[in-house]
DNA sequence: AATTAGATCTCGACT
DNA sequence: AGTCGAGGTCTAATT
């Protein structure tokens, strides 16, 4: 990884066009030779980037006028995206062997929310039981159907954070399970860790049962020994 | 901005948990404190990374065993999200002033592209006439009504690829418009750019008329004298 | 503050 | 290879 810190200016040309006038900016070249340029601020967002695959051109810049030291130009290998950068001062210039990355595991994401609650659906209520993860429908499959304690179908739409078309989603859902004789009549039950007041309200007019989940302490029931890593 | 090269593990608690074992990597702090933690390839996403506000602390590792010769813990103030940061061996470590940045300056946006067809109707076809920009409709404005050569009603949707939930977007503002004893019928426009093949097919299918715009023609038919920046 | 829609979205999964 | 959906989405405009 190369990384330069030089006053320069960038103009990109490809999806759209943007340009960034002449400041001082930290400009990473990586390994595999896409560049990003960063200001002191914002976001984790680049101001400007060329993604992979991508060559790196330098070259001087063409017009005398020009008080560039160096002109990059950065070329899409698919695309005939560019990214230029004039550059008129390098203040530092480093390259550095970072080898490989062993890369990210994430843990917590709605995948293993379903599978903690298709493993807990007392969660739900007593007596609770799981007819299948995944149930299918003909547009989707839902991600849990149950038996209450009574016996009743209810369908369980999962999401990270409850929003209003999860609430569209599964109400669809609830339409195509009650046409069917041996499920009907099928209740919704929209669980997520967050639920927005505006989903709630739409689910409540629904009939549609929300749940709030407590990750950590779904975890805690399912395996009390499981700690983060 | 300082930038530092080094061989370190981070852990991440938050929205979700996220891990990443011990690799040398590129870990940059801005001036508003956040951080951004870099491998040398993917795309110009980080691995792991803190958003403003957020504030970092400096510490020794609890744990005599623990082999780290600092422990940085980046905390967001506004919600309790945690970057931990062990940070083993420092390869490289400077810091510099990039001053205030100017920001990216962007054109050939949506809106844009709306503007000059709105300007340019008759690109659509001769004798074509603009009834509004951002006609109201009760599920959103229309992009461009228009009326052409004949009289009769178009809906344009602009978009700058055309992709298929767009000519749905089309079909669902069409559906309404053709309520309207005043301006049924109305046809359909689909302008982009560039329109997906699956697009162009659904467009055709629904008897919407496809038609890919020229941005630099048409910037050029507006103000010969434009020129980017 | 909350909501909506766009993004050079990116990223992964699945077909 | 294309399509679909989620994202620690982020971001800006609008209500």
């Amino acid at each position: 990884m190369r990384i330069v810190i030089a006053r320069c200016q960038v103009d990109y040309a490809g999806r759209l066009s943007a340009h960034l006038a002449e400041a001082v900016r930290l400009i990473m070249v990586k390994a595999d030779g896409s560049v990003l340029v960063h200001s002191d601020g914002g976001s984790y967002k680049p101001l400007n980037w060329m993604s992979p695959p991508c060559s790196l051109t330098v070259s001087e810049p063409d017009d005398d006028s020009d008080r560039a030291v160096a002109v990059w130009t950065v070329r899409s290998t698919k695309t005939d995206d560019q990214l230029v950068i004039r550059i008129y001062e390098v203040h530092h210039d480093t390259e550095h062997d970072l080898g490989v990355d062993p890369g990210l595991v994430k843990d917590g994401v709605e995948a293993h929310l379903q599978e903690l609650l298709a493993a807990n659906v007392e969660t739900f209520g007593a007596g609770w039981r799981l007819i299948r993860r995944e149930y299918p429908t003909p547009i989707g499959p839902v991600d849990l159907l149950c038996r209450d304690d009574g016996g009743s179908a209810v369908a369980v739409e999962i999401k990270r954070r409850g929003e209003i078309d999860g609430v569209e989603q599964l109400t669809r859902y609830l339409e195509l399970l009650n046409r069917d004789p041996h499920l009907s009549p099928v209740r919704g039950v929209f669980a997520a860790q967050e639920i927005k007041p505006q989903a709630r309200t739409l689910a409540t007019d629904r009939g549609i049962t929300c749940v709030t989940v407590d990750y950590d302490a779904l975890r805690g029931i399912d395996d009390p020994t499981t700690r983060l890593f």
